[in-house]
DNA sequence: CGGTCTCTTGAGCAGAGTCAATGAACGTGG
DNA sequence: CCACGTTCATTGACTCTGCTCAAGAGACCG
């Protein structure tokens, strides 16, 4: 176990966005256990299957969560960014009903799901927010259900690449439109549904189409009311605005 | 408000699948004050939007949650049955990401949001069965995003079908391998992401390969091991095992 | 008895997938 | 410093799953 203020103040940071926290909150928050870890691109945090004894506060990097078909296709079905909590699933569900793995480098702090548990249950304000955070998590997996089931191609690139922008900016990370969307196209194919070489095609034509630019793996959103038009993004499923 | 004994002992018959819950616990479920009423298929129970100021409990019934595009199509990103909470998240979040519509009559128990919040921050005991409720519910909703994302439509169905089956079962509604289910083929179509013409065409074979039987919405599995390889089922996402 | 809803089926189309080849970028070991 | 292997991105040609449009048949209801 390592010392570790920078990271309980990031935690801090990310309950308090959703919803107050008084010191006494604070000071629990602050005597957690917190086991710090880096961790490597496409290293699995968590396996399916795997019973989770700790739970992951991503401080530093980006994780995705993902399911596998029988048929060996893969879906990714979340991503996390610097200060997200990653499995507050695992806090009350026996066994992971989905991998976790890296997508970049990044550092994690891992906290013994009994103490995780017990200030979810034991103090209403830290319970509060960690409900909170779990129910926008259920509803960015609803978002996604949707656009995975009822848009065409360039739509659901294009939400993907609204719904970035939004997390991003909201948590800090990125200012204005210009950001760093750190998956390969075949990531991007596996979050939305498509095939690589067809998000290849339709990054393209949204890159003519003159909403996007790209440079590698930096985008830079163009025109950002017609992507959001294409793409039919409204940003209240993320509700950022509870903790006003 | 009304007297019902019943929809209370259901509320902890559900909860208690959850998590074990002591006589105190019951007790306050029990002093839930609660509002029950009839609902007619098709009707709203929750507008996307809408600030809830209750919380539905559906007692007899079915219902789903639904998102729309911009474009105006549909997706169905959940059914509910019998026994399940069907809007927790607006426990906490101010505002309701989608709707919420019967699919078929029924009747439900409405609870303030404010009795129901105090009592998942204040009673450990029920605040740890709703917990797993709600991520159970999340679980649901990220392998909705893999069917809809990585199944072909025989897949799809299939597993909507499979889903559909043991959860009845789990619940106590249905026996065996025979059930209703209760969605016109549009909206078969609307939960998986198929349009209603390619759902019909998609059952023929199912009912041609020898997989299920049809009699109207009555569903019969008559080759269940096959129908579970061809949908990739596998029923550890449903964590039914919580309460063991 | 007419109207509405749902299911069914046919015909043709198109959006996205498959297969395959090439090129660029990058890291590594000799 | 360079040759090589690997990973990604890109593009072309062709295929096919699922969509669109359309029409007809039951079932149910007021």
């Amino acid at each position: 176990m390592i010392e570790s203020t920078a990271i309980h103040q990031n935690m801090i940071a990310k309950l308090a966005t959703r919803s107050a926290l008084d010191s006494e909150d604070r000071a629990a928050i602050e005597a957690l256990p917190v086991y710090v870890r880096d961790v490597r691109a496409s290293s699995y945090l968590i396996e399916e299957g795997q019973q989770a004894t700790r739970c992951v506060f991503l401080n530093e990097g980006f994780v995705y969560r993902q399911k596998l078909t029988t048929h060996g296709a893969r879906q990714i079905v979340s991503v996390q960014i610097p200060g997200d909590f990653v499995d507050l699933q695992n806090l009350f569900l026996k066994r992971s009903d989905h991998s976790i793995q890296a997508l970049t480098g990044g550092t994690i702090a891992e906290i013994p799901v009994d103490a995780m548990r017990a200030l979810a249950l034991g103090r209403p304000g830290v319970g509060r927010a960690m409900w909170i955070d779990a129910l926008v998590d259920a509803s960015l997996a609803r978002e996604w259900v949707l656009n995975v089931g009822r848009r065409d191609a360039r739509g659901r690139v294009a939400h993907l690449i609204c719904e970035f922008s939004v997390r991003l900016q909201a948590a800090g990370i990125a200012e204005g439109v210009n950001y760093a969307l750190p998956m390969t196209q075949e990531q991007i194919g596996d979050a939305t549904g498509l095939t690589a070489v067809h998000v290849n095609r339709t990054l393209r034509t949204l890159t003519e189409g003159g909403m996007i630019g790209r440079n590698g793996q930096q985008i830079t959103i163009r025109d950002e009311k017609a992507l959001r038009t294409l793409a039919g993004f409204s940003a209240g499923y993320l509700h950022l605005d509870q903790a006003a």
